[in-house]
DNA sequence: TTTTTTACCATGCACTCGCATGGTAACCTG
DNA sequence: CAGGTTACCATGCGAGTGCATGGTAAAAAA
């Protein structure tokens, strides 16, 4: 039966096992057996394509963010049109809060993975690599929001896109305790469109 | 030797022991045995203090807040005349940031009990109150803020304390992990209060 | 003075952990 | 067909885990 395996394909269908198991019990239940058993295969298979469990981890770390890259564009396919670039923050950003059923294993994979990146050096560099990566997305929407003249061009967008990018983050850890309801966080990042957009 | 032991003092002895250890190591670095080494004592010691490991958890989670709401008024105490409030904000703001060395434990420690409240509802719970806490504390600032005419009347303070704070968290977790400098942070953090107080 | 309660400490138990080892069976190359 | 590589699986090891138990010694209560 061996050898006709894509081994990347593998890898991601692991990566896939660890990111559930972290996103609905934390960090600590990525165990190696743990992953194996939630991917259905024996942890010798595990051990086979991950040479040590923090190279797991980092494999699932990355994988993470490749997939939200993935996510992102489909998800800004289905604002309807006119596709201003208002809308199409909004959007973006109220999936990141991780307030409904299916975004919010993303908030719950982003709580666990921030805690995780203080403590290990190697999870901080891929962070901050993700971190560029979405505040350069968000800058590049703004800069094309001044072009259009929605958005006036004396503010500078990189601030603009960490400014905000900071409000969801912020939002998210309490949305997702429940320490107030939905709608209030949709009100808040309403509010900060409506400054930012004025 | 016994019997004139103040309980209350050895548990947040331990406590403090346990935050030191998340704070630097992680939540999973608290184990009895770590947090008894830390402390200096048996683990006996630790077990005789609290019932189960959780409940030691849940102490320190609690204690934590508590320290925090001693901590903050000090720090008020030391903005210098006359203390507007936007002064008396940016001081205690700067500091939940953890930009600087002892703050930064704060920010640290507040980042893997984040991590543990999506986990733990009994967490959650007190993050929720914790929360609750802070927001209300905020608004409070924000209401007289408008009382003294610092700050127009027409917006509503909650909603503002939990914007504000939102950026806070949400610019914390990337200048842990140096996604970028301080100064980048606080200038975000001061072009809010720019909007703000407008 | 006797008894009870408090404050520990040392040890042991059952379990889980990451990881190393040694196998086996299927495919690919020669 | 032989040899080597690939893809696993089962097992075992040492370390660490939370927790239960049984002790000892000192102070408080009787």
């Amino acid at each position: 039966m061996p050898k006709q395996v894509d081994r990347e394909q593998r890898r991601r269908h692991l990566g896939e096992a660890a990111l559930r198991l972290i996103a609905t019990r934390g960090l600590e239940a990525a165990s190696l057996r743990k992953v194996a058993a939630e991917a259905g295969v024996s942890m010798g298979a595990v051990q086979h394509y991950f040479t040590s469990k923090q190279q797991m981890l980092a494999f699932a770390q990355r994988y993470n963010y490749e997939r939200a890259t993935v996510r992102i564009p489909a998800l800004i396919a289905q604002v309807p049109e006119p596709r201003t670039t208002r809308a199409v923050l909004r959007v973006l950003l109220i999936d990141l809060l991780g307030l409904d059923g299916e975004s919010r294993e993303g908030a719950r994979l982003g709580a666990a993975m921030r805690a995780y990146a203080v403590i290990d050096e190697q999870a901080a560099s891929t962070a901050r690599i993700a971190y560029d990566g979405v505040t350069a997305f968000l800058a590049a929407q703004l800069r094309t929001a001044q072009a259009d003249g929605e958005l006036p061009g004396h503010l500078d967008p990189d601030q603009a896109a960490r400014h905000l990018f900071a409000v969801i983050e912020g939002l998210s850890g309490p949305a997702l305790i429940g320490a107030y309801p939905p709608g209030q966080a949709i009100a808040v990042l309403d509010h900060h469109l409506d400054q930012l957009f004025s």
